[in-house]
DNA sequence: GTAAATAATTTAACACCGTTAGACAAAGTT
DNA sequence: AACTTTGTCTAACGGTGTTAAATTATTTAC
């Protein structure tokens, strides 16, 4: 009797059920706004039902966080085969990663753990006391340029920026790689940047 | 009568150990344990007595906010001014931004989004279909190299997946520069990295 | 076809959360 | 001494994740 196969097609049904009723809910109203009692009530059911199929929350944006990283890779991959050149692979794979990430945002931040919430409090200080007044006093003396508005100057800063705090994230979120290597790749990128200030 | 001043200096005071205890909370237990209901505790009122200090959970977390911005651009002044060249300066400043995302690790979160929850599925997918195993695809062919776990490759890996993480998470959580100086920091950033591959 | 056993689903509850309104007592003012 | 203001607490509301028990529906056995 196939019977068993059915019930059991029926149960993996309201599994994905219970993830698109989540996912769905995460993209209209944000992370912040999903819980038990919503999914529930978006696939008819109430909330402990969802506990024979996941064990908790958690369980669901596990779930999640595998499918992000199923549907990433694919992007990725597809991005990479559509060339020939290592070089054009390169820049298509991270750009695919880029588009991903703001196609995908609700992914993307469960994923690499990427929080909203946070408010701009940059703009009541006095610019010599932000980060960005701070750093680009020295960028703009190599440039050569007495404007901190100017775009050249912004986008170095935030080359610097990007670098440093996307190594510290990944290495907040999870352990990234060693401590060695992370060192590495500071030093590295940050003598990199600056070089490619003065010319 | 200075009593006026004397009972808002004790006014201040309790609005500055609500902050140091939400900020030990945190420490202690990290950001999701934080609840009005524990600092009341931790300070020895009931929880609605906050509410006469701060306005919701959130003024806390925008004080502590501020003082993160504040603690972090005086290490980086300071950072700065202890040399003279605008290149060793910038060094010293990344340094000591680099520094306090580890040593205020709670701060760091709070002022730039990062999460800790997340869990590393990564090991579960079979390497070719990571971004990891992606990736380092072209980058081992242009370096020469075999092994996608050597620490050459893996250095180079993480330095992409630095600069485009941190340019997304900065444009997630707070609107970043423009999508013009977007793009070109991205173009400029992996053109520079590949560029480096092939010596 | 009916009775027993199993599975599916719900109700009720627990312990927590942020937040507000109202009560109450202490202090200050007139 | 009476009145007002201030500080503080209790109780409550509506929300959260989660569990245990009760109930309903379905399948199995006779």
């Amino acid at each position: 009797m196939g019977s068993k196969e059915r019930i059991h097609r029926l149960k993996e049904n309201t599994k994905v059920n219970i993830i698109n009723a989540a996912h769905e809910i995460v993209k209209e109203e944000g992370w912040q706004a999903l819980s038990m009692r919503k999914i529930a009530e978006k696939i008819e059911y109430t909330a402990p039902m969802i506990y024979e199929y996941y064990t908790n929350k958690e369980g669901i944006l596990l779930e999640l966080t595998k499918k992000g990283y199923l549907l990433l890779g694919e992007r990725m991959k597809e991005a990479r085969d559509r060339y020939e050149t290592p070089e054009e692979q390169l820049d298509a794979i991270w750009l695919a990663y880029w588009n991903f990430a703001f196609d995908e945002k609700e992914y993307y931040q469960l994923m690499f753990g990427v929080q909203v919430n946070c408010c701009v409090i940059e703009d009541l200080l006095p610019l010599e006391s932000t980060p960005y007044g701070i750093a680009t006093v020295p960028i703009m003396q190599l440039m050569g340029i007495g404007d901190p508005e100017d775009d050249r100057v912004c986008t170095k800063y935030y080359t610097y920026w990007s670098i440093v705090h996307g190594l510290v994230s990944i290495n907040i979120v999870r352990k990234g790689a060693s401590d060695e290597i992370n060192r590495q790749i500071l030093k590295d990128a940050i003598t990199g940047i600056t070089r490619s200030l003065k010319n």
